[in-house]
DNA sequence: TATGAATGAGGGTTCATTCAT
DNA sequence: GATGAATGAACCCTCATTCAT
């Protein structure tokens, strides 16, 4: 299997830093590969084309969010500290990454309506999870059981995703992580059970 | 002006349509043209290039979501009810207009970083109004005195953007309208003060 | 006819400026409108087409020149006085006029073959009167009986030619009507019969 | 080195042929690319753009001359020898690549001022060649040693200059060469020590 | 596997010219 | 005669992808 091989996440790796630095549509192959350390040809053997490189980044880097995410939801007390932890790393992976930030808030969107739609579907486990969460919460009674699931998970995702491209589009002047607290909050507010 | 000829809101118009229908990067110049029944040329006795009839159209756009909102400012009970009407407008313009719901949500992101900060400053007249909202609705104990009101506006209005985005992304199959009660009483929950 | 109405000679005076001052190439028939006072469309009234123009003004300009060199024939006292007087002449002019220097030294060459030939269909007026002091010359032994009055024409025009594109290309940064004694004592030497 | 690779120069020789038939602004890359038998985009492998082909072609064929020219002063008998001997070089070399002269005489012209001055640079160093030739000359009382050498180049290229232009612009179609001994003949008694 | 020279399709923009007023 | 809004043909250059080595 391709991901496997060291240069397959080595070009995902140049692909991250070179798309962050010069945008999607001003990162050619050849930059990638120079990135790389690897010829531009040597690409096409571990990716289709250049959409490929797009997905399979941020495939690779959703397993990670959705690992973490998998451990949070075994060892969370309840559905509210296993959304709130999931925000805390949700933040911090971003907030360690300022690469990986600009790629997945601005670089990511600038593509066609079909390479969204495999976006989304690979976001769509990590989506999962979050449900299986808010689910926990409205059955128990931590939180509003008579919620429409996919609104709520609307609200929370949507609130990460602007506050963290906000983040991103303001060049990272101010610190990610302490908003993490008053996002929780509000979220939390609107989601429980009154 | 150039606004206040025909031809500027017909080559807008067309631009919404082709943008749509084929996307950002698919819509060539004479696609628009075509569409608004004008030559190549006569685009650009009207915009400047490609990019300025996008950050045009989504102005003009703009315009009618800010004058709506200044009405709804002026006429709404409280802040609760402002905000309640905001989402209602907000929602209703777009499902009114899937053409421009698609431009809005997919077509006009798949931009660079510079034109994505065009586009912020244009929506920036909106969020201020937003935030007007909010602070009223601190100010007289309807919301709760003590948040962070730009953590609020985001997670209103990633909120709102994120439920509309689903729905174009899942081919307007659902009501849009529909989800407007539930949006409001899940931010208003989160919003009130406790 | 055309040339005797006032807006004729006055595009042909804006288009002089603007050649000069832009280039051929980057001089828009709108930059000569404008600089004229008249709008595009009206250049069409005048003229063929933007070549036309290009053809008319050198006419124009050229008449002078063949003015000035009739008068000389006329007056001069023999072949070499007559020759030197042209030189003189030919100096004069485009030292006095910077604009038409630039013009038919350099932006008068940018085009193609088949206006070249044009150009110098309109040349052979002034190119046939410097023969006819030639073969004066030549006839009354004050150059060499034996040349070829093809050559000799060529070294001549030439010389005045290469001298004042140099001046031109140089910025005119020296004095053109300092070389004329220079050039005069090289070509007379050049010609005379030994 | 891009000059030592075959399709450098395979591709100059197919720009000599394109511009001398067609004129340069007639001449799409996609015509010099066709004619040497490669893709347009292989082009822009060895040129930086278009006007990067013209300039690169001038100093190429450039070269030819100026390294006749270095060996005709080192074997030339004296200063008026050399002269003969360039003068019959430069029109060998053209008599004998009537593209090449169709090139440097009108097409090469066909230029902004800025590509002139490019072009200009290069001549340089033939015409400082020209240069010694003329000082040796008026050193050793060959030449009138009270000329401005300047104005003596300029005769001398200048009616070399003409003289081809004419037999170019006239199709070829009287013999160049005849023509070298009559203008030999006149510049040398122009710069002749009386 | 790895290379990198070669390919060639594709499009935003300019501007000379026209023509309805 | 005069206008200037509208036209639409024309082209340089980029860059994702291929393939012979």
């Amino acid at each position: 299997m391709n991901r496997d091989k060291p240069k397959y996440m080595q070009i995902i790796e140049a692909a991250v830093i070179a798309i962050a630095e010069n945008g999607y549509h001003q990162t050619q192959i050849s930059k990638i590969a120079k990135q790389a350390g690897v010829a531009d040809g040597t690409i096409y053997l571990y990716f289709k084309n250049k959409e490929d490189i797009l997905i399979s980044l941020f495939k690779e880097k959703m397993r990670v969010f959705i690992e973490n995410l998998e451990e949070i939801i075994q060892t969370g007390a309840n559905a509210s500290d296993k959304l709130s932890k999931m925000i805390d790393n949700h933040f911090s992976v971003l907030a360690n990454n300022k690469h990986l930030a600009t790629v997945t808030q601005l670089e990511l969107r600038q593509s066609n309506k079909e390479l969204r739609l495999k976006i989304n579907a690979i976001l769509k486990e990590y989506l999962n999870l979050l449900d299986n969460i808010l689910v926990e919460g409205m059955m128990n009674g931590e939180f509003n059981p008579t919620m429409d699931v996919r609104v709520a998970r609307q609200m929370v995702f949507g609130t990460i995703d602007e506050t963290i491209t906000s983040w991103v589009m303001n060049d990272f002047r101010y610190s990610l992580l302490d908003n993490a607290p008053k996002v929780k909050h509000l979220l939390l507010n609107g989601l429980k059970n009154n």
